[in-house]
Order: structure tokens, then C-alpha cells, then sequence
DNA sequence: GCTTCTTCAAGTCG
DNA sequence: CCGACTTGAAGAAG
């Protein structure tokens, strides 16, 4: 999914940019901003032209651009940045494509305010009439469930119901049968055993069987009776009676109901009514109302209180965005008696609230440890691609997974998160929506614990029931619908071409599926979502945790080659927030359009503003998608470095020596780590536009990968001085030096890799500088602060060696889902902000269990959808 | 406890 | 872009 290689560097090389950029995110007066930016297909971080000082400037190029119908941004590049002896670059045309394809209808960057409909915040919560209804619809095609549970005494059911084909239909298991596959997963017997056992039983005896059958006749006596051949043809029948939920289920539940011991651990369920605040990673505090910083603080805002929401202790939960956390053990979903009643059918759903702040620490602590250990993961594969882009591709060898090596540096010297047995249900500190860029990732953070398989399923006293399954298209899945899920089985030689396919068993993640359909526990659901970047190099691959399913049914019939596949119905249980990326699919039409394009056609791509909220427009201010210098100033011209083939880690060049013998970026894109200060090559430089030490955005319509270029901080350079002046009128300061970034990770990574940069913790001293971007800004004086930022800010030099006022460039923290706000640390503690009349703020809290108690203002939603925005553009100053 | 098998990975290469 | 091929790891099964 990461925009880059051999393609993104013709596309670069015919375009003659230099540093390209993507998505500047515009801040809104009273709003948090998101920005969500597109890779076109193979432009990556090279994404959107350049020009040169004495070019093409900017302006010149979105009033081309302008007038240009949408679908042929490509061309217009193309005819802008004519380079003769350069090869046209293949990727235009897969740029207009993707263009065409992917974008909305209004063709570019869209500014929303408020949710998208459905989704987040927007995201419907059920009245508990209509969470009733769903589950009784649910249950209700589950009539003989039903009646066993409410209506009969289990144990009695147990020892003397025979079971009864429903006239007309196929012939089912008998309750041997099933016994028998429930006990051979508890005693270790051959499956066949059991099978063969049952079989037999079941062919001498017709459709009646009696529990007590089966448990006066232990397996194995009669094994002997049968040949191989008798063996294996009922072991076929016995596949093929197992072969639809009506059957399977029914009998299991009957022989189970004996024993309700099926959940032994815990289950970790969702408060779902909770969970309608998109990713919920930032809380909103609602004692925080506006107001301005005097000094060293950005944007005042207005909290506006959201309709008709009342404040019950759940609904408060959801504007807190916090995914409570909620324990139950069996004996919360089993009465006494083990019957299992509508009341533990209803509880699986709906959790009593409770709004301890035990577990809303113990949530936010989770989600740390998770986001952490990701972040960490992230970082370890980026430094180790870093490692074999330098080394291994110079010397012809292949690449080693890095994912593999990351995982296992990773595992050798930390520890997973969720580790133990296997958890069903919620997992702690995972969220719906999280996106996770490798399979392992799924292992680390306790999620799906297979390193290939698509389901994961645990034993849980007598039986395996699934915990979690990967739907990632391979074989024949059906996504299309949002909430129901057709999920094919596993087995069978489907994914193996070179071994000749055969009819899928109920057997290991198959029959722990139809267990699921049983117990009815909650299994969870990952999307693999490929991504169409067009690229020859890099991943398009994400994995998108998508929540709870409950399996309500399942059939065998022909696969794609013929053979008997199973195909198991997941149907998604409702109340949880709606991933974002089926928003995007959604969404047709663009409500509340209010602005077509903020920028004024300075970036490449409209950037449009969306408010379904009311009727405000964005605040008035100058686009400009680079930075403005003062006349007074004069910054130290760039020396350039001569690597006339591109540079390379080595000490020729001198921009590379700069950042400490390291380029700062994957040849996908990604900076590697945080650093004090970025020296990346510039218009002074030799070498080529390819060189992977110029900084281009990517974007992303689906997400944004951890490390990737988001978009400058563009505003005036001001002396502190000025910046003082300003201060308490302006809210669109940004101090340069020093910016925040997560130590603990650097720490980490100190740890882990061998390699650390003693640079990791050079300290920047303060500039003296302050960009403003009150009247002159672009997309970044949008971006929102949070004490848990996704994103982080990143000093980088590229056109002048002045390290007093560096470019201030935002990067991804960590993956970033669609619509999910971009947030970033602005490093201001509380007692550096001030109120309107001079004093200091008071001390205030955004959610996060990290919260240094700077000032956080977030209420008031805006939405910026930056898909595609100018490149980091060069000025002439 | 070891080996083998299975598995909706992830990379290169043609 | 697609599919074949290779390398690969974890857990279940044997």
C-alpha cells in the first residue's frame, strides 16, 4: 500500500519534481480536522509535482490545473512538467484511472464537518427495542436453539431427546455423531474414531438416537468391526451429514447442553452501545469550552453539545470515544442453572454500563500498550527495510521478510500484547477499525493468532470454538454486504494449486466455526483489504479489524473448483461503530458541501469542505501551500550534494552524511524513525529526482500507513518577538525547535536495534522562530491536538541549510485508518497557555491516559478529506 | 518433545 | 497485472 518504487520513480523522473507533498490538512477555527490523502498509483510520496524555483510555481499550476476537467489531472502534470529525454512516465495513465475510479464525483479534497452519516459519532445507536428485535431475529431462525433454551430443562433434554429429522429435509447427525466429534476433541482420539463409531450407529439405527446411546457405548469397542474401505465411506457419510448448520447445531447443542462448561475464560465483550465514536481514540472533555490561547496555542473553539443526545451513563461513554472494557465470565451468560435464557442472549450484546474509572483506565491503558507495541513493531520494520534497501538490494539478493525479523526481535527482547490463551471476543486496546499493515501484526496484538491461517480458534473445555477469522478475498468470500459475511471454510487444497482439490472437512477451523454457531460466541473479523496502488514495489495490503460476528449459519456446496466447500454466515452484531472504509465505499454523494475547493486551486487537487452540521464556512484565510519568509530573512543557501547516480548510505553524500550517514526514508516512502532534523536533498542537489532522499507525499483514500508524509506546516516565518505580538489574537502559532515525539519509542528502539542513532535524542535547540499560520496557512493549521497523537511533527531541511527554521513536515505515528482524524502533539504545556485575560488555562484533560494536561480543545467536528492535495512545494523567496 | 502437516503470507521473478 | 515459485512461521496434529 505504500506509494513508491521503480514506477513511483519514472512517474518522478517525468515530472522533474523535486519534493512533492501531499495533503495538506487545514485547520478550522472551531473544529478538529481530519485529512485523509490518496496514493495515486505509483506516485506515493511523489505523488503531486513540484516546482522548481523559476518553473512551474504552484499557482501557475492549479490555474492550469483549475481549468482543467477533473479527470485529467494526469495530463495537465504532464503538460506542466514537460522533460525531454525522459521516458513519459507509465503511471499517468494509471493515475487518471485511479482518479477516475476512486475519487467522489466532486473530484477531490473534501472538507467535512461533523461525521460522515453512519459513521462515528453518526453511527446510530439501537434503542433497546431495536437491539431486541435484531437478536430475536436472529434467534428466531433458530427455533429449535430457542426451545432448548427457554423452554426445556437441558440436562433433561440431554438424556432423553431423541432427535428428529424436521420432515423433508436432508438427513442430520446424530447425536452420536456429534458427541463423537466433540469428545474425540476432548479425549485426543483419532477423528476417524469417532466418526466411524458414530457412523455406524447411525446407519443400524435410522435417524432416532438417544444421548444415553452414546455415552453407555464409549468409543473405540466396536472399531474392529470395520475395514478400511467401510471406514472411510462412512467417514464421507459422516462429512456429509455434518454438512449444513440445521443439522450440526441443533445436535450439538442438544448433547452439550449437558454441561455448560463450553466457556471456561472469559469473554471480553464490547460495550456496544459505547462504541459509536469512530476509533474513539480522543475523548472528548465536555468541560472544555472555547477560548483563545494567548500564547503558544492555536484555534480557539466552541463546544457544541451534539442533538438529542442524552447523557446516559453509556451514550456518555460515547462521546468520551472510549470502548469500555467489560469482563464476563460464564456465569454471567449462564444462569444458575445453566439454561441459556433470553436475558444471557440479550447480554452478549448489551453489557450492563458501567462507568467505572477502573476500566476506563484499564481500556486507555490497554490501547497504549497497543498502540505502542505497534508503533514499535512499525519502526523495527522500517529500520530493517531501511537496513536491506542499503545492503542486500546493492548486492542482488533478495529481500528477508522483515516482518518475520521484525517479530521476532520484537518477541525475543518485549512482549506481545494479549499474550496467554487465547481471547474470545473483544481484545483489549483493539479497537474496530485498526488497521495493521502485516499478519503478524495480528498475532502481537493478541488478535488472530496464526501466522497464515485464516481462522484461529481456541479449546474451550470439550470443544474448539472459533475466536477469529481473516477475510481477505483469497478464496471466494462474499463482502459485500456490510454487516453479513459469507466466509468459506478452510481446507481442501483451495489455496494450494499444486495439489488436487478435494471436498472440505469439519474438521479444525471448519469445526470450530460450526461450534461458534452453537455456542454463539462472538468471533472476530479482519479484513485483508487489498489495495490497488498499482505498484511494483511496496504493500497494498492492510488488514482492518472490523468487530464482533456472530456465525448464524453455515452450508457445504460446490467450490469454485468443484469440490465441496463449507461456507459459514457471519452476520456483524450491531451497535459497533462502522469501519471506515465501507463509509468511503458507501458514500455516493457529498452532503453539505459548502466550499469546493479551500485552497483556491493552489493545490493539484480541489480541496472541498463539507459542514452537516450548520452553516458555517471555513474561517477566511490566504492559501499557500508553501511557507513565506520575510524580506529580512536570509537563509543559507543549500549545498547541494554531487551524486550525479542518486544517493546512497555512503559518505560521498553529503546530504546523506547530514542526517548521520542514514536517508531518513524507505525507498516506499516511509521516514524510518523520528529525528532531530531531516536533511533531504533539494533543487541544489545532482542528484536525480528518483533519489529516495527527497521528501514526497503519499496519499492514501483507504489509510494512511505509519510513516508516511502527511503535509507541511505552511504559514510566515516569525521572529519569537512577532510571535509574541501575535499571541493572544492568534491561535495558529507553531513554535520551531524541539518537537514532541514519542521518547518511549526511541527508547525502545534504542533497545531492540543495534544500530540506534545517538542522533535519536539530540535535542534541537529553540529556534527563536514561530510560523504563523493564521492568514497564510495550508491544510496543516487544521490538524487538531491530541495527547495521543497519530501523527508527529518532523523538522526537515531541503532547500536551504538554515537550521533555525527547518520545514516543519507531519508524519504518520502509526497506521491511520480513513476518516480518522489526524492529530499531532503541540507540545505546549499547560502552563504556557493562556487564557483570554492572561492567565493560565486551566489544567485540562483530552482522554488520553497519556494527557500531559495541555490545553486540548476538541469538540466541534470538522472533517477535512485531503485526498490529494499539493506536494511539497518549493518557494522563491 | 520432536517431526510433519497445514495454512485466506509476502516476497521475487518471468 | 497475474500466477508460479520460494521462503517462511506458528500452531495443530501425529
Amino acid at each position: 500500500m505504500v506509494a513508491s518504487g521503480s514506477q513511483s520513480v519514472r512517474c518522478l523522473e517525468s515530472r522533474r519534481t523535486e519534493n512533492g507533498h501531499s495533503a495538506p490538512v487545514s485547520k478550522y477555527k472551531h473544529g478538529i480536522v481530519y485529512a485523509i490523502r490518496d496514493f495515486p498509483p505509483g506516485c506515493g510520496r511523489l505523488a503531486a509535482p513540484i516546482n522548481r524555483p523559476g518553473e512551474h510555481p504552484v499557482n501557475e499550476i492549479s490555474g492550469l490545473q483549475k481549468d482543467l476537467p477533473r479527470g485529467n489531472i494526469a495530463n495537465s502534470e504532464k503538460e506542466i512538467f514537460p522533460k525531454s529525454g525522459v521516458k513519459s512516465c507509465p503511471d499517468q495513465s494509471s493515475l487518471r484511472k485511479t482518479l477516475a475510479r476512486k475519487y467522489y464525483p466532486q473530484g477531490g479534497v473534501t472538507v467535512i464537518r461533523d461525521f460522515p452519516p453512519f459513521c462515528g459519532g453518526n453511527a446510530p445507536p439501537l434503542s433497546k427495542e431495536e437491539r431486541m428485535k435484531w437478536l430475536t431475529a436472529l434467534k428466531n431462525k433458530d427455533t429449535n436453539l430457542v426451545g432448548i433454551a427457554s423452554k426445556e430443562n437441558p440436562l433433561e433434554k440431554t438424556r432423553c431427546t431423541d432427535v428428529i429429522a424436521p420432515e423433508g429435509s436432508a438427513p442430520i447427525l446424530s447425536a452420536e455423531d456429534i458427541q463423537s466429534k466433540m469428545e474425540e476433541q476432548a479425549s485426543g482420539k483419532t477423528k476417524k474414531q469417532g466418526a466411524y463409531e458414530a457412523s455406524s450407529r447411525n446407519d443400524k439405527d435410522g435417524m432416532h438416537h438417544t444421548f444415553e446411546n452414546s455415552i453407555k457405548s464409549p468409543f473405540g469397542s466396536s472399531l474392529n468391526e470395520f475395514d478400511s474401505e467401510s471406514k472411510k465411506a462412512e467417514d464421507n457419510d459422516f462429512q456429509t451429514k455434518l454438512s449444513d448448520s440445521s443439522s450440526f447445531e441443533n445436535q450439538l447443542r442438544e448433547n452439550d447442553c449437558e454441561s455448560q462448561e463450553v466457556l471456561s475464560d472469559r469473554w471480553f465483550l464490547p460495550d456496544l452501545m459505547a462504541s459509536t465514536q469512530l476509533h474513539g481514540k480522543v475523548a472528548f472533555n465536555h468541560d472544555l469550552a472555547g477560548g483563545s490561547s494567548k500564547r503558544k496555542r492555536k484555534k480557539s473553539f466552541t463546544f457544541l453539545q451534539r442533538d438529542n443526545t442524552k447523557k446516559t451513563s453509556s451514550t456518555k461513554w460515547a462521546h468520551q470515544g472510549l470502548n469500555k472494557v467489560v469482563v464476563w465470565d460464564k456465569k454471567d451468560l449462564f444462569h444458575g442453572d445453566g439454561q441459556y435464557t433470553d436475558d444471557s442472549f440479550g447480554h452478549v450484546s448489551f453489557p450492563p454500563c458501567q462507568t467505572s474509572t477502573g476500566h476506563h483506565n484499564d481500556a486507555m491503558a490497554s490501547r497504549n500498550k497497543v498502540r505502542e507495541a505497534l508503533r514499535l513493531f512499525q519502526a523495527i520494520c522500517r529500520m530493517l527495510l531501511q537496513e536491506q534497501e542499503s545492503k542486500l538490494k546493492g548486492e542482488g539478493k533478495t529481500f528477508r521478510r522483515v516482518d518475520y525479523l521484525a517479530a521476532r526481535i520484537f518477541k525475543q527482547k518485549m512482549e506481545y500484547v494479549n499474550t496467554g490463551k487465547q481471547i474470545i471476543g473483544l481484545v483489549p486496546g483493539v479497537e474496530v477499525g485498526d488497521e495493521f499493515q502485516y499478519f503478524v501484526e495480528l498475532n502481537i496484538v493478541g488478535l488472530h493468532r496464526p501466522s497464515q491461517a485464516g481462522i484461529d480458534y481456541v479449546k474451550q473445555g470439550e470443544r474448539t470454538i472459533a475466536t477469529s477469522i481473516i477475510a481477505s478475498g483469497s478464496y471466494e468470500d462474499d463482502l459485500d454486504n456490510s454487516d453479513v459475511l459469507w466466509y468459506m471454510g478452510q481446507g481442501g487444497n483451495v489455496m494450494q494449486k499444486g495439489k488436487q482439490p478435494e471436498d472440505q472437512k469439519l474438521e479444525r477451523g471448519n469445526l470450530a466455526l460450526a461450534t461458534s454457531k452453537v455456542v454463539k460466541n462472538p468471533v472476530r473479523v479482519i479484513h485483508g483489504e487489498t489495495r490497488s496502488s498499482g505498484l511494483s514495489e511496496g504493500r497494498c495490503k492492510a488488514y482492518v479489524y472490523d468487530g464482533l460476528y456472530l456465525v448464524e449459519e453455515f452450508k457445504q456446496e460446490p467450490g469454485p473448483h468443484g469440490k465441496l466447500v463449507y461456507k459459514f454466515k457471519l452476520v456483524r452484531i450491531p451497535g459497533q461503530p462502522e469501519i471506515a472504509w465501507k463509509v468511503v465505499r458507501k458514500s455516493k454523494v457529498r452532503e453539505g458541501l459548502c466550499v469546493h475547493d479551500i485552497s483556491n486551486g493552489k493545490e493539484i487537487i480541489p480541496i472541498c469542505a463539507i459542514n452537516t452540521r450548520d452553516a458555517e464556512k471555513p474561517p477566511t484565510f490566504v492559501y499557500v501551500p508553501h511557507m513565506i519568509y520575510p524580506d529580512w530573512c536570509r537563509r543559507t543557501p543549500s549545498k547541494g550534494c554531487n551524486c550525479i547516480n542518486g544517493c546512497s548510505q555512503s559518505a560521498k553524500c553529503s546530504c546523506v552524511m547530514k542526517n548521520g550517514g542514514d536517508i531518513p526514508y524507505n525507498h516506499n516512502g516511509a521516514i524510518v524513525v523520528p529525528k532531530p532534523l531531516v536533511y533531504e536533498c533539494g533543487p541544489t542537489c545532482k542528484c536525480p529526482a528518483s533519489c529516495y532522499n527527497r521528501g514526497w507525499g503519499v496519499r492514501s483514500l483507504n489509510s494512511i500507513p505509519s510513516g508516511s508524509f502527511i503535509c507541511e506546516y505552511a504559514g510566515e516565518i516569525l521572529e519569537d518577538g512577532e510571535a509574541e505580538k501575535r499571541a493572544g489574537h492568534d491561535e495558529y502559532l507553531f513554535d520551531i525547535g524541539n518537537n514532541y515525539s514519542d521518547s518511549s519509542l526511541l527508547d525502545d528502539l534504542s533497545t531492540l536495534m543495534h544500530d540506534v542513532h545517538s542522533s535519536f535524542h539530540q535535542v534541537v535547540p529553540d529556534s527563536g522562530f514561530t510560523i504563523d499560520a493564521a492568514q497564510f496557512g495550508n491544510l496543516g493549521r487544521f490538524i487538531n491536538h491530541s495527547c495521543s497523537p497519530n501523527l508527529y511533527a518532523q523538522n526537515v531541511l531541503y532547500d536551504h541549510d538554515d537550521e533555525r527554521i527547518p520545514h516543519i513536515m507531519l508524519f504518520a505515528a502509526e497506521n491511520i485508518p480513513p476518516l480518522q482524524e489526524l492529530t499531532y502533539h503541540y507540545n505546549y504545556m499547560v502552563d504556557q497557555v493562556y487564557d483570554e485575560n492572561g492567565d493560565v488555562k486551566k489544567k485540562s484533560y483530552c482522554g488520553s491516559s497519556k494527557c500531559t494536561g495541555s490545553w486540548h480543545k476538541a469538540n466541534d467536528l470538522v472533517v477535512i478529506s485531503a485526498y490529494g492535495c499539493s506536494a511539497r512545494t518549493s518557494f522563491s523567496c
